[in-house]
DNA sequence: AAAGTAACCAAGCAAGCGCTAGTGTAAATA
DNA sequence: TATTTACACTAGCGCTTGCTTGGTTACTTT
């Protein structure tokens, strides 16, 4: 009944409840089926999650934290020219969301199903992570990298990157990566 | 029982369950749920549909039906040069997005719902979709309006229209139209 | 050795679920 | 007038749900 993530065993049920959330939702996902997965009875799942409510939220906290950290340190560790920090931002967006996968999945498509208390709470982080983006943004249309109203803007690109979850294939040729630049190019006039 | 949404009786009855399924989810609107909002009890809505997953392909099917007319008529009606017919794309997209938009909504977040019968009929509706989009964005691609991959720039096109759903206040002071001229403009260099 | 703690289990409760069976009734059809 | 059809009702079955309870085991700390 940890409050935080703290606990290695806690933090390995939290992503096998990811990957159970993604593949059947968060609603038809029952507690025997998330303690059959970890190898326990679905009474002893209660000794470390106070309901279900908190295993989703622990998942989507999980995800989110590691989003700002890996955001944060990517534009730390780059210059300050605008296009460098679009491209790095884009490319720290897909990187987490494909290495964190089921945690953003289920942060994107299932947050809905979050009581108030706990939305709230990650509210706080979403809204640390989209600063990040919209500060990345302004700075392009400053330097007349992109044009556009800077709200629109940033919302297709986060929408754009965002959707990838639904039809990428980590399998396929291109990378992550790719991805990104592919983006950045597609809104930059001037990279034709 | 109709297998067809012909009956305007039944195509209330599904007007109301794709509100109460964006509102719930499906998962959670159970169908004494359905019952009390369509004003009876929840036995004859057994009448109306075989089971509560023919009121899921049912709300899904109408949505994109009308996806479907409305992109027709658009490109029917308008001139033959890639950037009118791009830019009617784009506001067809989000026309029908917003005027049906609980249908809409439902067929982007609940469609693995769907058994997988339902799914195999409604999957040729959305290629039928999808294939409009794809002709006008190689139309656009060749007429050297925007650049980069055929396959990926229709893929972010559709997640930025798409995810706008999350986001758009239809009482705002943005119209729709509006959005989709955004867009275009902001993936055409030549507009700028 | 004693006490504490983290992790688990077996058993089951109360509530809610989708759906069925059988019936009543008013309007349409023959 | 007799029959069918469309639509609604009541009642409840069989099952699953999230979660609780009371107790056991194994390891760590004092």
């Amino acid at each position: 009944m940890n409050v935080m993530n703290a606990s290695p065993r806690r933090k390995e049920l939290t992503r096998l409840a990811a990957q159970l959330f993604v593949q059947e939702g968060f609603d038809r996902t029952t507690v025997r089926m998330l303690a059959q997965e970890m190898g326990i009875k679905s009474g002893s799942l209660f000794h470390h999650f106070k309901d279900k409510q908190e295993i989703l939220a622990a998942v989507i906290e999980e995800g989110t934290q590691n989003a700002l950290m890996i955001a944060r340190k990517a534009l730390d560790e780059c210059s300050a020219e605008p296009e460098v920090r679009l491209r790095v931002m884009a490319r720290a967006h897909l990187e987490t969301l494909f290495t964190d996968r089921n945690a953003h999945v289920v942060a994107l498509f299932e947050w809905r199903r979050l009581d108030p208390a706990a939305s709230a709470h990650l509210s706080h982080l979403r809204d640390a992570y989209e600063a990040l983006w919209v500060a990345v943004i302004d700075d392009a249309l400053e330097a007349g990298l992109i044009h556009g109203d800077r709200f629109l803007v940033s919302r297709f690109v986060l929408g754009a990157l965002n959707w990838t979850v639904r039809w990428y294939d980590p399998n396929g040729p291109r990378s992550p990566d790719d991805l990104a630049d592919e983006l950045v190019a597609m809104i930059m006039p001037t990279s034709a």
